[in-house]
DNA sequence: TTAATATTTAATAGCTCTATTAATTTCAGA
DNA sequence: TCTGAAATTAATAGAGCTATTAAATATTAA
């Protein structure tokens, strides 16, 4: 053990673990890697965690439990008109993803590599959003007989709002480097986008 | 050696290895496991390409190369108007995804293992579409002062038409299972959203 | 202080993977 | 038919990884 970062090292494996298993995956991961980077023994973390694959499960239920959690928090959307209840949709899943940019894609990675957790996601995304959906199903049907909506499918508005919002964080690593994007220069552009997705989405919606 | 499926095996190798690389990426495939799967000796996948690393290289310089050929073949692009131009890039850049429905992911995530490759990316992309966006900016210049679309920026312009034409091929994988996809659903979502996207995207630039 | 318990380490078994080497088989052309 | 090159295989070295075990060390409670 070489440096005390104040934290028991059960946590700070568990910390670490999240960070490597984040930037390279599960499979480039090894649990002797996680625990040179923590500056213990390689036991220690199956002593802990017992098997890497458990490791990873603890973390990751953990992270997408309230990653959907926070995803689907709309209590304060009742009140709202269509058009306000779609812009805080956009804007906090938005905010949700700014805050976890890199959870699209290990969810995007990882569940290919085992589809049974898909399973977990489906209950997670089964649940919450039933009523959400009809809500604004209905809504958005009232809209487009008022004539203040084009005629559109609520699951193509739905894809089209994620594939928006989603996709520049998956592409973000790529786009980074491809561009050469300063610290700075890679805020702004996320900051950028939240309005010009939200924007986008409303202006093509007008009838 | 078990079954002769008429081609040599330096090229059943090949086509192999392309395959699993494309399902599981680069990590968690083995050579061991392409041998297996083309039933030959895993020492012949080393006899013909030396190592893992060259397989690889092989088969996804060229893989890529023609993707990004495919996409940037805009020759018929000059006399159309506007409205058309964007309909045919958004389009073909649809249909080449459509073609090669994994790459975006392999380059996801291949790239990020290894950013080095990002400047063989980077060349494809300096070179080509260099007048393709001068082009490109001019007429979306004229068209903004002509009012016959809202003011916005070339660049989120881009960023939105690939946000939308890659998000489903990302997401594919998983939506696939999650939503338990016949591949008959699967084809007719494809091919939905691909009239969907355009009509999304030049509806939203409506003044 | 002591004994029990929890934490940490060293050592290593056992596995899978990559890559190499040497031996064997196949096969075309002289 | 024989020869030499190409193709293929068997065997294995060497590395890294996961997981376990037994021993050592630290901690806590009585």
């Amino acid at each position: 053990m070489e440096i005390n970062n104040e934290q028991p090292l059960e946590k700070q494996i568990l910390e670490t673990a999240e960070k490597i298993f984040l930037e390279k995956g599960y499979a480039m991961t090894s649990t002797t890697e996680i625990a040179r980077t923590v500056g213990c023994n390689q036991a220690l973390v199956h002593y802990y965690y017992r098997t890497k694959e458990n490791l990873f499960n603890v973390i990751f239920e953990q992270k997408f439990r309230t990653f959907f959690q926070e995803i689907f928090d709309f209590q304060h959307l009742q009140n709202l008109n269509f058009f306000d209840k779609l812009k805080f949709i956009i804007e906090s899943h938005y905010d949700v993803l700014t805050k976890n940019p890199k959870i699209p894609t290990l969810i995007l990675t990882e569940l290919s590599r085992r589809p049974e957790q898909i399973n977990i996601l489906r209950e997670k995304l089964r649940m919450l959003p039933e009523q959400l959906f009809v809500m604004l199903s209905r809504d958005l049907e009232n809209e487009i007989i008022q004539g203040r909506i084009r005629k559109i499918g609520l699951k193509d508005l739905l894809i089209s709002i994620i594939s928006l919002n989603i996709a520049l964080f998956l592409m973000m690593p790529i786009a980074e480097n491809l561009l050469q994007l300063s610290e700075y220069q890679k805020d702004e552009l996320i900051s950028r986008r939240k309005s010009e997705n939200v924007d986008f989405i409303l202006k093509s919606l007008r009838p």
